[in-house]
DNA sequence: CAAAGAACCTGGCGGC
DNA sequence: TGCCGCCAGGTTCTTT
């Protein structure tokens, strides 16, 4: 689903083409407001510029120049579409950001997870303030992973998805990850070796990276803010294809339950 | 506090 | 054609 390297790139697609633009006028579809305080959300952002994008594991953080930041995820289905890089109908509107040159953000995005908060506080949002460590920061190591992963007796798929520890990981890269570092997804996190871990970690960075080469996962909803679609799910080795050949050794692939979601994986190339 | 499981939410699909 | 239940996996809550 958006994981994230898909919010990986829409970030940076957010900072080429919206970072700077001003909002002329923030609007949600007629009924379609719902909690949303929507008469302070257009006072705060209105006349505002985005001067930043960040992202924290899947959110993502629109800054603006007047003390505000906009939180967004995406969830399972959520989209982000620009008007002049897109030239088709986006299916369910939640929130449109017209900027001053006419140019619409348009989202489908789960209004209960959308924010707007004082910028100076977004780091003490309970949903911020609880990720773990990006995996694709340079302090995310073997060693710090292994200390992670000590003591714990949670499975290490249940890990990975676990926001907490690392964040970022949703279930489609955690079963691709683990197929590349021929671990069982149901192995207890502490009963890795220190060669599991160091494969774990370099094949968790390695997957990820390779998300992004590939544009993303559009396996769902995903796609860019021109409305294309990445090409990673083609290249699955085992999300997805439960009784296919396994494309090291032909073993068929087998699906079970983790952690009450779907995990794909090789009985015989993961143990 | 840690871990597991259920619940909530949205969209898509199959059966009737 | 619609309705319904089920599944999917993102989160959060509840229980142990």
């Amino acid at each position: 689903m958006p994981e994230l390297p898909e919010l990986e790139i829409l970030k940076n697609e957010l900072r080429t083409h919206v970072v700077g633009q001003r909002v002329l006028e923030l609007g949600f579809p007629e009924g379609k407001e719902g909690d949303c305080p929507v008469p302070q959300w257009k006072a705060a952002m209105e006349g505002a510029t985005i001067v930043d994008v960040e992202r924290h594991g899947k959110m993502l953080v629109l800054q603006l120049d007047d003390g505000f930041s906009l939180i967004i995820h995406l969830m399972m289905v959520g989209q982000l579409l620009l008007s002049s890089l897109y030239h088709g109908e986006p299916s369910d509107v939640r929130l449109v950001l017209r900027f001053v040159d006419d140019q619409l953000l348009v989202g489908q995005v789960h209004l209960k997870f959308l924010r707007l908060v004082p910028t100076a506080g977004v780091g003490e949002l309970p949903e911020l303030k609880k990720l773990g460590i990006d995996p694709l920061d340079g302090g995310f190591t073997a060693a710090t992973l292994g200390e992670m992963l000590a003591r714990r007796r949670v499975k290490i798929k249940s890990f990975l998805l676990d926001q907490r520890f690392v964040a970022g990981i949703g279930n489609s890269y955690a079963d691709e990850i683990l197929f590349e570092a021929r671990i069982l997804p149901t192995r207890i996190a502490s009963t890795l070796s220190k060669e599991e871990v160091r494969t774990l970690h370099a094949n968790m960075v390695r997957t990820l990276e390779r998300g992004l080469e590939l544009e993303g996962s559009s396996e769902l909803a995903f796609v860019h803010l021109d409305g294309s679609k990445g090409a990673f799910q083609n290249h699955f080795r085992v999300k997805g294809r439960k009784g296919e050949p396994c494309s090291v050794c032909g073993t068929p692939i087998q699906k079970t339950s983790v952690g009450g979601r779907g995990t794909y994986f090789c009985p015989a190339c993961q143990s």
